[in-house]
RNA sequence: GUGCGUUUAGCUCAGCUGGAUAGAGCGUUUGGCUACGGACCAAAAGGUCGGGGGUUCGAAUCCUCUAACGCACGCCA
């Protein structure tokens, strides 16, 4: 099915065809004066100049062409030269009516999908996930969801960070408190035990305490990286305790990245690429990419055009070591050869910017991608707090995922225990737990995604858990109310057999049925501009408009059987519209609340 | 210093490729509960869109200058 303002469209480019103007002036848009009028049309005035005429005039040519039209019930020409449109009310029946029908509401799909590859996690191997790791999670896993469902083939990859610095830190803190360990005995060369030397609780602790030893102990952060060393050219004890910090940490990783329903298809992660660095690093040498410059090796990628300096993109260090770049562009030569996507996204803070443009450069520059793959830097803010300033707990620390993901539950709980129980619907406390966790997540990624990725923004706890205003619990709430009154109306044995959409009646129902019809334009648009801010923006105002419509229309009790089947017929769809917008968004409904 | 970003109502934010009277939410004020779920709905008040200049029939939106704040600028990621 066509999108909406596209059908309008064509009827009025057809108008303005027959009467000797460019079709294209014909686009139609959402009015912006709803009190006048449903959709408008700027064209005539687009046209004046081109045709030496006067708008007005042109206007008026074209609504007399307008007035049998099956699509508007109503065109009317205005000062300046506004068009002026109502929707026919048989027209938006039919549009509702075929969106209730078909697969995805109709939606278009492409001919060609194309191959998308995330990259969303970031998140290192040793290191407890923190604030800083949800945005990334958050917003990648719904644009994935939102790309996935606009047609396109998605891969999302974890991408973890398990090859750097902060393994040998561990490594070397663990030698320092158990020296005795055989992985340490270079002499020794048995199995290694089956058992990790570290539990997951004692990582969480061992890594900030040597992370901040090495910040005031240079003895201590040349052991780390000496570690660092040892491990990467795979000394055997060394290995052996990268695997099992490995074997520990990803379990973990993943029941956290889990409690926020983020899925990865790929755990990939620095390490799966090592092997290649050396063949990428000789091809950039002998191919004359990369030359050596203060010692390091580097590949220049600064463009005639650019206002500002670029530095060099980073091959290896002075002393021979990896680096991020170095992992990053084997990383991209290793995609293309496994999946050859046509896209990649990469999702970071946006203070990565500079960097990720080098990165992209130079793969260009030594064709490690096709010149058609895009590669693509989609820069989020940072999450503060009410001070204005970067998330912290209250006495100042990093905040864990773990425990920002908790306290929201917490409170959403609070909240629910709170809320008046009415008569017939309370709940368990075992129920009340499983909702809250069901609702936090909403308020969690609702208050994330409905603001811009590119922006900071501030956390508050109490605006993203109310059940009022633009929020997740509220949108979560209106599914809840249409499911208990399609619930009702089963239970008093209404049919679903032979639910018949009619003509809207009032003005609410039109206003709802106005927005539904809206439902392609915001899927494409958000998937083309990488926007899930645009999916909460449709569904709190289908929400909205939802509500209007409910409190205007006694449903249940309606006498004319036709009627009431469908109203029925519409909550079901707006039920669908809604559970697949927050799906998009990456959370869902419970039955009740 | 160079580059990028931000600046819209008391607060937190929308505003699509320039269009009519700049929109929400919270907060404030007011009205609606014999409830298909009131965790709701309806209404009011509240803005020289950071400032100047320009382009245009028409600018929050495009160009330019400028201010404040934030961020980034080769061996971190």
């Amino acid at each position: 099915m066509k999108k909406i303002l596209d059908r309008l469209s064509e009827e009025m480019g057809m108008a303005f065809e027959e009467a000797g103007y460019e079709a294209e002036l014909g686009r139609v848009t959402l009015s912006n004066r709803p009190d006048l009028c449903e959709y408008q049309c700027n064209g005539a005035m687009a046209g004046a100049k081109r045709y030496k005429k006067a708008p007005m005039k042109i206007a008026e040519e074209v609504a007399a062409r307008l007035g049998d039209s099956r699509v508007f019930k109503e065109a009317e020409a205005v000062a300046p030269g506004f068009l002026n449109l109502k929707i026919s009310e048989s027209f938006l029946l039919e549009a509702v009516s075929s969106m209730s029908v078909e697969p995805k509401f109709g939606l278009e799909m492409k001919e060609k999908p194309r191959k998308i590859i995330i990259d969303y996690g970031g998140a290192n191997v040793a290191k407890a996930l923190h604030v800083g790791h949800l945005r990334p999670a958050i917003i990648g896993e719904s644009i994935k969801r939102i790309c996935r469902y606009a047609g396109n083939d998605c891969i999302g990859d974890v991408h973890l960070g398990d090859w750097g610095m902060p393994i040998g830190l561990v490594i070397t803190e663990l030698q320092e408190r158990q020296p005795e360990l055989v992985y340490f005995d270079e002499s020794f060369e048995g199995e290694y035990p089956q058992e990790s030397p570290v539990t997951i609780a004692e990582l969480g602790e061992i890594y900030p305490y040597a992370s901040e030893k090495s910040k005031s102990d240079p003895a201590y952060k040349a052991r780390a990286m000496e570690a660092t060393h040892k491990f990467q050219n795979g000394v055997r004890g060394y290995r052996a305790l990268w695997r099992h910090i490995m074997d520990v940490s990803i379990p973990d990783l993943k029941h956290n990245y889990d409690s926020i329903d983020v899925e990865f298809d790929l755990w990939k992660g620095e390490s799966d690429v090592h092997e290649l660095i050396p063949e990428m690093v000789e091809y950039m040498k002998s191919e004359g990419y990369a030359h050596i410059s203060e010692g390091a090796l580097v590949v220049d990628v600064k463009e005639d055009t650019d206002t500002k300096e670029i530095p060099p993109c980073m091959i290896l260090k002075s002393d021979g070591a990896v680096l991020y770049n170095t992992t990053d562009l084997a990383t991209i030569m290793e995609r293309m050869r496994l999946y050859e996507p046509d896209e990649i996204i990469y999702i970071t803070d946006k203070r990565q910017e500079l960097y990720f443009e080098q990165v992209f450069r130079c793969a260009r520059k030594t064709k490690l991608v096709n010149s058609e793959t895009v590669l693509k830097f989609l820069g989020h803010g940072t999450i503060n707090g009410s001070d204005g300033k970067p998330f912290k707990t209250r006495d100042g620390g990093v905040m864990h995922l773990e425990r920002l993901v908790q306290e929201t539950k917490d409170e959403m709980y609070k909240k629910i225990r709170e809320g008046k129980s009415r008569e017939g619907r309370e709940i368990s406390d075992q129920e009340a737990k499983e909702i809250a966790d069901i609702v936090g997540i909403s308020a969690l990624k609702y208050g994330d995604l409905s603001n811009q990725i590119s922006k900071d923004y501030i956390f508050d706890m109490e605006k993203f858990t109310s059940s009022e205003g633009d929020t997740g619990p509220y949108i979560l709430y209106t599914v809840v109310r249409i499911k208990s009154i399609l619930n009702k109306y089963r239970e008093q044995g209404g049919s679903e057999e032979q639910l018949v959409l009619l003509e809207a009646g009032g003005e609410g129902e039109k206003a709802l049925e106005m927005i539904l019809v809206q439902f392609h334009a915001m899927i494409q648009s958000a998937a083309a501009e990488l926007a899930p801010q645009k999916v909460c923006a449709y569904v709190y105002d289908l929400a909205n408009a939802f509500n209007r419509f409910y409190h205007e229309t006694k449903i249940l009790s309606e006498e004319d059987e036709a009627k009431k089947k469908s109203w029925i017929r519409l909550l079901m769809l707006v039920r669908d519209v809604m559970e697949t917008c927050i799906d998009l968004l990456g959370f869902e409904a419970p039955d009740k609340m």
